[in-house]
DNA sequence: CTTATAGTTGACCAAAACAGTTGGTTATTG
DNA sequence: CAATAACCAACTGTTTTGGTCAACTATAAG
């Protein structure tokens, strides 16, 4: 499994659109001013993000993106396999055929251990995510941070 | 947390180590050609497995690698810890300076993340694999092609 | 003592992935 | 029409990966 920035910038910003998508699409420009990254370089993630169905574009003034579907339905992994393509740890992408077409010494091993990260993320939502204090915190913090102007209320939730 | 072919190697590597190392030392050669991994890059990882103490190294004719202690006494966590030496999923490395010296959205996810790998890592020893099936199978057929002389016949254990 | 063996070290290299930039174009709203 | 913001493609610099090569040192067998 490859977990770089490259996942957690993807996971931090459909976070950052779950928490301020409440009304209306979110410019990337300004998830980029919270989230402290490139413009163009999120250009380039939401571009797989929506070719995987995960967010839904609005183009011209005002526009931006939105989450493709409910909180609780987009899940952080499938949010890392969009933007990764490839998420197994085999090294032979499930095909068994890692050592001159037989599986390896290790092939279970790295079976086993996909299933487990894949588990482990499949099971965490969005929705879940929003709901944890700390990421509430960090949010609020933001939010005084930048002049933020569409700010969900959480901590009554 | 970083899992390439480096940590595979590795692990395959330390596992034919145990496999065919209970009777003297277990020359690279040995392992490059049984496991078709570089004898170069062999060394590489098996510098840093000894540096991490995981390994012991004869020199000379007749030498080559042990294993520094028991196979129920080596995980393989510290194998990929030794390859990698950074198996944390958090990028900041767990000093929570993600955003501008405070921790990003999404810290705290990867911190769970990082422990749930490296706890399922951490519960899997080199004897644990050895005693599984499909390692014992594909163990006998690589010794097969290639001719071994200095095979563990485990098939009883 | 010589010699073959085998570990040890470090320099080097090509390809890929990552992170980001530049410079556009299209579509939409006012 | 002008401003906005998504969309797109090409390109750049850096790091990691996976690997080679050459030189050197320690050791054991003969």
């Amino acid at each position: 499994m490859r977990l770089t920035t490259k996942g957690r910038y993807a996971v931090t910003a459909m976070l950052d659109l779950a928490l301020h998508g409440n009304e209306g699409p979110v410019s990337l420009a300004d998830i980029s001013g919270r989230q402290d990254i490139s413009l163009s370089y999120l250009e380039q993630l939401f571009a797989k993000l929506r070719r995987n169905e995960l967010v839904t574009s609005v183009r011209g003034p005002g526009g931006g993106y939105c989450l493709s579907r409910d909180l609780g339905d987009i899940y952080v992994a499938q949010i890392v396999d969009a933007v990764n393509e490839a998420v197994d740890a085999t090294g032979c992408g499930g095909t068994s055929t890692c050592q001159q077409g037989e599986v390896c010494l290790t092939h279970h091993l790295w079976c086993d251990l996909s299933d487990q990260i894949h588990g482990f993320l499949s099971q965490i939502s969005l929705a879940n995510l929003v709901e944890r204090r700390e990421v509430q915190q960090v949010s609020a913090r933001q939010d005084a941070r930048v002049g933020d102007t569409t700010t969900l209320v959480l901590s009554q939730a």
